[in-house]
DNA sequence: CTGTTAGCGCCTTCAC
DNA sequence: GTGAAGGCGCTAACAG
């Protein structure tokens, strides 16, 4: 076995100190004098000794890191997230440990192990529909959460208003006089899909539409979804057609996109499309959308993340974040 | 203060064994008594004890994790990477732990941060320029490493061919008629680019094309330097325009639609358009390209990262992966 | 099969 | 200011 690695008790030997003086200097305590200070930093320095993150943090109970937790890595609403998420971590010198997660009935369970593991100092659960869970456990464990893109009433949470959204969304459309309008909805069992689908609801009855059942689809939000359920809407007889879709994400909006194509349909001219989410992609096809802040939920939550580790917290966090409607040319 | 967490010693206690024992059935040693061991899962269930990871990566030298290591969070590139990344690491039970580093002088040092700080088992890193650097101590640290997008004489690597690519993109665009083809690059400090600029002049040459100094133009592998690069190109007379333009990469491509779009013009019927990479962007704007399986680079990356931690790698593991020209509708 | 004991590398009182 | 010693929670020989 080669020379291991070399350790407290080596800078301590060579600098002729104690153990607990160089870990003084590591930890940058002041009550060290300069010059034995200065000599120990230049051992550290020859010796290229840096301290074990490891061992710190057993004999610290704490990481410097944070758990963030997500359902998919590629989706483009997460992608943004993720951005804001690294740009406030970026200045802290906080690691970033990612998981993901699918939403299902292991998924508590599987943050718990996560808790238990010590490895992290809070957790950022994002879209992770903790509310229909039990969560107890959780609660109980005294580690900081804040739950992203889903409102709570026992976590820290930050959230953006579904119904709002769908309304705007709703609304606009009527207002640009169609009175056909689709829905093509999320995963049903999601939190965000059942508000939206409330939202929709709501501007319907408040725009005297009533709802037709075969223009309520119900899919999950990735583009193959959306593209089903075009494909669905597309093969009602013509004269049933929807002149206006919502729906619920962009992705799904790109895959309906597709599936109007593959019958030389355009929107808005045949059937007109608003999607949800303002993803990057929705920019570059010139999807109108409604715009969720999907970088500034990320940064928020890291910063009232790192604000509940801190103890700075004293209350629960609760914040919404504003929508709004980005007008392109799709509808 | 509140009571702590459970330790092993409390299961050890409450179970009526040595924590020995319990530490057995943790790493599920078969050396148990099958009886003991159902009563000490019984009380870890009880006391919902599950094992400190950080104590277990001191004991254990070794963390179950890995970092990965990128220069950006959002290009669309390290998205389809990262994907690739997280399913391979999915299967096996390694943390996923993300760096985002400059490609800067500080690089190394900063991995080298990560090196010391015991908290990975292995490091991935990801389109670094790590060859541009003075790795020396890296090299020396014993720390499992592989180079990904970069190859590498000394590390396990994994990487495309730039200048094939370069000239397949080249060959192609001349091909199909062009003569007065100009070039925007990426980053000339970064090996990718250098390389892809020695593929465009290996491709002038083979077709006796002269390197118009004007046609060649230097920035970076962003959209907006893509769209800045354009707007260059258009600002010579129109007699002069080039009748096709290769970009390193397909985010300067999409910046460079943008600026033909804003003088209504449009790829590839006044000037034809490639691109480099096929980000998921390029298939919905129908972006010509040369497709780097970027996806796959990540799986084999962390599969070779895993196999060398394991020290299962006797020699050094290299491999370039193939490309291909994807046909779409701007060139 | 199982308990004892010494680490893993660092932090943190508590004396000096 | 500084050193000695115990502790963080677990693993890994080494004895029984």
């Amino acid at each position: 076995m080669a020379k291991d690695k070399t350790n407290i008790y080596d800078v301590a030997k060579k600098a002729g100190v104690g153990i607990a003086t160089v870990s003084r200097v590591i930890n940058d305590s002041d009550k060290v004098k300069a010059e034995t200070r200065d000599k120990i930093i230049q051992v550290m320095n020859e010796l290229d000794y840096r301290p074990s993150k490891v061992a710190q943090n057993l004999a610290k109970q704490k990481s410097n890191a944070v758990a963030v937790i997500l359902p998919s890595f590629v989706d483009h609403f997460f992608v943004e997230v993720l951005k804001g998420i690294q740009d406030s971590l970026e200045k802290k010198e906080v690691d970033l440990i990612l998981y993901k997660i699918d939403v299902d009935e292991k998924r508590i369970s599987k943050i718990m192990d996560i808790v238990h593991s010590r490895k992290v100092d809070g957790i950022a659960a994002i879209t992770m529909n903790i509310s229909n869970s039990n969560y107890q456990e959780l609660l109980e464990s005294e580690m900081p959460v804040v739950i992203a893109d889903e409102r709570s009433k026992d976590f820290h949470s930050i959230y953006f208003d579904n119904i709002k959204g769908a309304e705007m969304a709703v609304d606009y459309l009527f207002n640009s006089g169609h009175q056909k309008i689709a829905f093509i909805n999320g995963d049903p069992e999601h939190y965000n899909a059942q508000e939206r689908f409330q939202g929709v609801k709501k501007a319907f009855k408040k725009h005297k539409l009533d709802l037709d059942e075969k223009y309520i689809i119900e899919s999950d939000f990735y583009a193959e979804d959306g593209y089903q359920s075009m494909q669905e809407l597309l093969e009602l007889p013509r004269s049933q057609w929807p002149s206006a879709v919502f729906a619920a994400s962009d992705n799904q909006a790109i895959g309906a996109i597709q599936a109007l194509e593959e019958r030389a349909l355009k929107a808005p001219d045949d059937i007109a499309l608003i999607g949800y989410d303002n993803i990057e992609l929705a920019k570059y096809l010139k999807i109108t959308t409604i715009w969720q802040p999907m970088y500034k939920l990320g940064q928020l939550t890291i910063e009232v993340l790192l604000k509940a580790i801190e103890g700075d917290l004293k209350e629960r966090f609760e914040k919404e974040l504003d929508l709004s409607l980005i007008k392109r040319e799709t509808a």
